[in-house]
DNA sequence: TGTACATCAGTGAACGCGCGTTCACTGATGTAC
DNA sequence: TGTACATCAGTGAACGCGCGTTCACTGATGTAC
């Protein structure tokens, strides 16, 4: 289910170690335990870099000091927990366009899908939309980088998406970085409104996007 | 020249305390010059959020306790500071538009001045582009109330815009609340990127919130 | 004008707390033979 | 199979630090008469 429970980490391959040295013990606690820890304090009042060693720590049930055998330091952990956030929404998006083909349908269901996994348990989206603009350099930069490849396969997507419909698209880079930002800008201050306004917040999205889509294929028609 | 030196509370005024009380001293700190204390900290690096009680007296050159004759805590200062962020920010805007009355130059001359205020001195800006997806629920109101106000006379502008050029608007509400969050979301990673691509980014910028604008009026017009 | 008094802005010292980090350790695991 | 040994994941205790908050205080300011 989530990707947590994947254990992508090849922990269990046998590693033959064959330099003459014992092979180290698997560990009693991973890196997944402290992320999966993490996470479930993040929270609507608790982001990231609020958390501390000592917490994280705390809620895995090992011993503060354990915390070094598996991460540097809370920034570290915050990165790797950033790119798991990253690559997870990627995979959502991208299965929630391959469902819609036209543009009306694309946008609706990206959209939707987007706040499907804002309300997910999981909550690695709050973690993408929390640490953009606070923590240090490596948050921003990690947040950076997974917004930019969240916007290359979105303007793939909006140029394949135009060519279908015949129509040509006003700067392909811009609008899905407009859309992107947008996106994630409104779906931050979702988090703390209640889900009972999801459905209109969805449909607010939803045209808005329309609105940057139109308007780039008006412009390019002109 | 910056609203910090304004000095709007009527700190001055005699009061003659008609009731038989004797009058209170006036202050030798003031509000005033904690909140100037706490924007000289915040930084690219600093938010709001991160600054202890502590630091501000300390930058402010009193003693810690000293801090509780202005203000309950750090969350009143940050709410008053955001509130004066806004104020400030609403009024440059204000009057770049005043200055310009084509699409064209009302987009350019606005989002230009975002831009320098992004660069101004007194960090004013900076409070709100931050604090906006962290903090307690108190800071992030008070920046929503902050972006409503802006998003309201944006409305109003758009509309009378339209007018102008004899166009009408999908949505004005909703238009405006689109380019609100997104001017705000790209100004907000502007601020760790060197001034040296200013530039660019308000070239960006201006031609996202037109096709924002276009959209919105080929949608009205069809 | 001078004197006694009340107010209260600002202070210095102290508190208990949670923090990140360090240290020397223990003991389970796996290797070598 | 049994034994001696090396590794190293995880620990318990301790450290110094900056924090928010409290307390009783001081002394300048303004009032009452």
């Amino acid at each position: 289910m989530s990707p947590l429970n994947q254990t992508p980490d090849h922990e269990d391959a046998p590693d033959p170690h064959g330099h003459g040295h014992p092979a180290p013990r698997k560990p009693a606690i991973s890196r997944h335990d402290l992320l999966a820890a993490a996470l479930k304090l993040v929270g609507p009042h608790r982001s990231l870099s609020t958390l501390s060693l000592r917490e994280v720590t705390r809620e895995a049930g090992i011993a503060p000091n354990s915390f070094y055998r598996q991460f540097r330091d809370m920034d570290e952990l915050a990165v790797a927990l950033i790119d798991l956030s990253g690559r997870s929404l990627r995979e959502i998006i991208g299965e929630a366009r391959q469902r819609a083909t036209s543009e009306r349908g694309v946008v609706r269901s990206s959209v939707e899908a987007f706040m499907e996994q804002l309300r997910a348990d999981d909550k690695l989206l709050h973690v993408l939309l929390r640490e953009g603009t606070v923590g240090s350099d490596a948050f921003k930069q990690a947040v950076d980088r997974e917004l930019g490849y969240f916007e290359e396969e979105l303007r793939i997507d909006l140029i394949r998406l135009a060519a279908a419909d015949n129509a040509r698209l006003h700067e392909p880079a811009l609008v899905s970085k407009a859309i992107t930002r947008l996106v994630f800008a409104v779906g931050a201050t979702a988090m703390d409104t209640p889900p009972e306004r999801d459905a209109e917040l969805v449909e607010q999205l939803s045209q808005m996007v329309r609105m940057i889509i139109t308007g780039s294929r008006a412009i390019a028609a002109k």
